[in-house]
RNA sequence: GCAGCUUAUUAGAUGAUCGCCCCAUGCUUAUUAAGAAAGUGUGGAGAGGAAAGUCCGGGCAGCAUAGAGCAAGACAGUCGCUAACAGCGACCGGGGGCAACCCUAGGGAAAGUGCCACAGAAACAAAACUACCCUUCAUAGCUUUGUGCGAAAGGAGGGAAAAGGUGAAACGAGUGGGGUAAAAGCCCACAGCAUGUUAUGGUGACAUGGCGUGAAGGUAAACCCUGUCCGCUGCAAGGAGAUCUGCAUUAAGAGUAGCUCGCUCGCAGGUCGAUAUCCGCUUGAUAUGGUAGGCAACUACUAGACUAGAUAGAUGAUCAUCCACGACAGAACCCGGCUUAUCGAUAAACUGCCAAC
RNA sequence: GGAGGAGUACCCAAGUGGCUGAAGGGGAUGGUUUGCUAAAUCAUUAGUCUGGGGAGACCUGGAGCGGGAGUUCGAAUCUCCCCUCCUCCG
């Protein structure tokens, strides 16, 4: 999990980005975010309707999963970001780690969130 | 050894690195003290047998310290257990299995009402219809020619409820004998059923036997009757600000239930501040060990223990090794059950068959 | 987390124990009408799964009202247990 201090609290400010951020999306992950100028540090959440895994348990080992390789992500930051991360297939449970971080490297990187240089770099040291 | 049956336990392990929530405690922001917040260090602890479905029951909270009556609803063998239950235990009756054992919504249909389609003579009150038997009328005919006898079909009167291609079910006591014009528990013998009473055993449901009486279709997960229980809403319950104005003080109105009573309460609006935070929130019908009681469910006493409390929601990720290669699955106020999902592994008791001693 | 409701043919649906071969409407298919279409009008329609027969057109048996048990002679309907979908709450 992520420290309490980067996650977000309350509903309406995860309205925010879903009303006012920017959207890349893959088949089965889509990221929103938006820019934060009035805190130190970025916000992100993970997403995961019912309707797309029924399974309380399933749900919440996608979340794990991505919160704990995009944890290791928040140093890297250009900026303070406010990111929600929903996942809209099911598939996504049977991705192994590489392919998993794979993907959320490329919708990063489209976002222009993250230098590309640095992400590629970054990974070897981490593991 | 094979096949089966019941119960209980368990629910991948170890290591490395990086992290999360809560609690305790030290330091810093910050040199009087105290409190709060943020950061940081150390230590402790961190999902289930079903956490699930929300199907029952209870605690707890608000409405009266939850009160009365009706309505509505739930349950249904007996005795016990329990805070309570639609649960559990033991037993009784019924059904299944060679057996261990398993299943069982199991009060009342002689209180009343309804329903029993199609088919069938008839669907529950008894009768009618067909067939059966007797008497009689009348006729063909026979004839000893006498107001003699008299078949079948037919008309009329009566008998009995034994027979009736249907149907889930047919008047609901079977077999044999007697009996009769023909029949029938009409009578007899044997066997069975219901009910009353009585004896024995059992706390009881009930079991076994004696005596008397009797002939009653099914359906109550149809209405209903009998007995027992039951107020409603649910932690999104509920609690925690400041201030001003108007109306009212009996009445009106509001509050919790479908209705009646009863009970309680002043009501309405504006402004500021919020749409959050804190409390409720985990020590409890608590689990574990021991002793005693009980066939058991369970209860009493005792010892030491504290074992999640989050709030976009904490147990994870990555890597390595091993094996049986890991199923179903994530606490959200808390307990007791039920039901449903589930890869396997282990242990114990018991049953049947086969073989050996 | 808690509370409530619904599920019948491709779609919308009626049906509260028995002749249901599942009413009715839309849709689909084929006629009539028109120069052609639309509209109107008439008729047909278990159309799903499965067993058997047939070269085929088609004929025929069974299942089937979200799924599975039970009560009953008989269940879309009554009872119980699951599944899916929808709505509400400070």
């Amino acid at each position: 999990m992520i420290p309490f201090s980067n996650r977000f609290h309350g509903h309406s400010s995860l309205n925010y980005v879903y009303k006012n951020g920017q959207a890349v999306r893959n088949r089965s992950v889509t990221i929103k975010y938006v820019a934060n100028k009035h805190r130190d540090k970025s916000r992100i959440a993970v997403v995961i309707s019912k309707k797309t895994l029924k399974s309380a348990v399933r749900r919440n080992l996608i979340r794990r999963r991505i919160y704990e390789y995009v944890r290791l992500k928040i140093p890297d930051l250009k900026a303070v970001y406010d990111i929600a991360i929903i996942v809209t297939s099911s598939d996504f449970i049977n991705l192994s780690h590489t392919e998993m971080s794979q993907q959320i490297d490329q919708l990063f990187f489209s976002a222009r969130i993250i230098p590309k240089n640095k992400s590629i770099k970054t990974t070897p040291k981490e593991s």
